[in-house]
RNA sequence: GGAGAGGUUCCCGAGUGGCCAAAGGGGACAGACUGUAAAUCUGUUGGCGAAGCCUUCGGAGGUUCGAAUCCUCCCCUCUCCA
């Protein structure tokens, strides 16, 4: 096991980076400077919602933070909410969820760890759950709680502001929350707390919550949200604009290569590895027209591919790419079908494509032919009926649905 | 408890008896241009061996030659008053 770090700038230089915001930095200070006057580690509390444990880069972006608290020799709570999840959360327009179960929350949080671990280093890490404590809470214990904060400084929530205002409703359980939360902060004895630029709210109540019960109140580190492949929205699987950490290599690596140069260099600062000089390089790199941005953008992906799947798989998945989007070869494990499915000397074509599970529906196939999106070995087919092609033939859809005929 | 607004295709949103498989926008997909980038332009966007037919406008019935549009009941969402 690695020693505490005990050079304090060098531990502050790497917490801020990338962070949006240390509150307050001088607390900071002082708790780092304790945890090596009398060798405590600090604890370091992130909460993840419990119902998605489908992580993706997005989250790697808080994860990576707690990676380098664990790299400064502290201790990294993973805090799953599972209580609020048992609770559900019937707010806006996401349907009312279906309360988890007991076996989910266990089934959850294994899929949480076999994903954290890529990136966490397992020994230093505790996971809690907040059920632990939230069950035994009593009601009693809980109107307590409540008396601790206004409703008026509630309603400084954005959010919650926005809703007011417009008259829009709030249910009173959103209101507790957040203090919930903020008690988690005090079971766990959190020295530090962090979480997307959209919790800082959230994270305040714990300082708060904290003080009322006579704990001194935790440093809230925020980051910023990623945004999605479509770089407006923050990445989220329900928009589908997300890069999973569990994806395989290929599709990482593509989805990667189809963002926009701009987006290209967040990614860099948020995701990468590098520097913050070594990606100020590249940008000028790019403007002296010494780099093709897709070069940069390539080692970005392999960076990344890398991470999560390793060297080898990195360099094979941008092999394959260049290979079938630069050279318009064909990849090497393109499905297979079996043309004595099919009789006659005619083929109608929609069918098949439906048939192979290329298309959704014949209609959607004749689209496509319509459109010139349908080729067979390179040519285009402009009709539904094509002549029986040969063995070995490959039906090609599109830029990325391809088909071999056997 | 009382008064009102609304539920439309992936999403937002128009449509208030036939011209509606349903305007417009977003998204998505495809084509051109490329670096599977962005931007741009063009097209497509319920299903069906398809100039025709079938299924869609919260649900179930009804009126009508004909219903997303009218009537009845039900379900759901929201607002205001208390």
């Amino acid at each position: 096991m690695c020693k505490m770090e005990k050079d304090i700038e060098k531990s502050i230089e790497l917490i801020n980076r990338g962070a949006v915001e240390v509150i307050a930095p001088d607390e900071l200070r002082k708790k780092l400077e304790r945890a090596i006057a009398e060798d405590r580690p600090l604890r370091v509390k992130t909460g993840f919602d419990p119902t998605a444990p489908d992580l993706h880069l997005g989250h790697t972006v808080l994860i990576q933070k707690m990676r380098h608290f664990q790299e400064l020799g502290h201790q990294v709570i993973f805090l799953i909410g599972d209580f609020t999840g048992l609770i559900g959360d019937p707010t806006g327009k996401s349907e009312t969820r279906p309360p988890l179960t007991p076996e989910q929350v266990q089934e959850n949080a294994a899929t949480y760890k076999e994903q954290i671990f890529k990136i966490l280093d397992p020994d230093k890490t505790e996971i809690a759950f907040n059920s632990r404590w939230m069950n035994e809470m009593v009601a009693i214990d809980m109107i307590r709680l409540c008396a601790k904060y206004t409703v008026a400084r509630m309603l400084e929530r954005e959010d919650f502001k926005q809703r007011f205002q417009s008259q829009r409703p709030i249910a009173i359980h959103e209101f507790i929350y957040p203090l919930i939360q903020g008690y988690d902060s005090v079971a766990l004895k959190a020295d530090i707390e962090l979480g997307g630029t959209d919790q800082k709210f959230n994270l305040l109540v714990g300082r708060h919550i904290q003080k009322e019960y006579g704990q001194e109140p935790q440093v809230v580190i925020t980051m910023p949200l990623l945004e999605g492949l479509d770089g407006v929205n923050k990445m989220s699987k329900s928009l589908g604009n997300y890069v999973g950490i569990t994806e395989d290599p290929d599709s990482m690596y593509g989805k990667l290569m189809s963002i926009s140069d701009e987006l290209m260099f967040r990614y860099y600062e948020l995701l990468s590895s590098l520097s913050l000089d070594e990606i100020e390089e590249l940008k000028k790199g790019i403007q002296a027209g010494r780099l093709h941005p897709k070069e940069v953008k390539a080692q970005l992906a392999t960076e990344l591919v890398a991470r999560y799947h390793g060297e080898e798989a990195a360099k094979r998945a941008r092999q394959k790419f260049e290979a079938q989007f630069s050279r318009g070869e064909i990849p090497d494990d393109v499905p297979e079908y079996d043309l004595s499915k099919e009789d006659g000397q005619k083929i109608f074509l929609p069918k098949l494509l439906k048939n192979a599970g290329l298309v959704k529906s014949t209609s959607e196939a004749r689209r496509l032919i319509k459109q010139g999106a349908v080729s067979l070995n390179g040519e285009k087919l402009s009709t539904d009926e094509i002549d029986r092609p040969d063995p070995g033939s490959i039906l090609k859809v599109g830029k990325r649905r391809f088909l071999k005929l056997v």
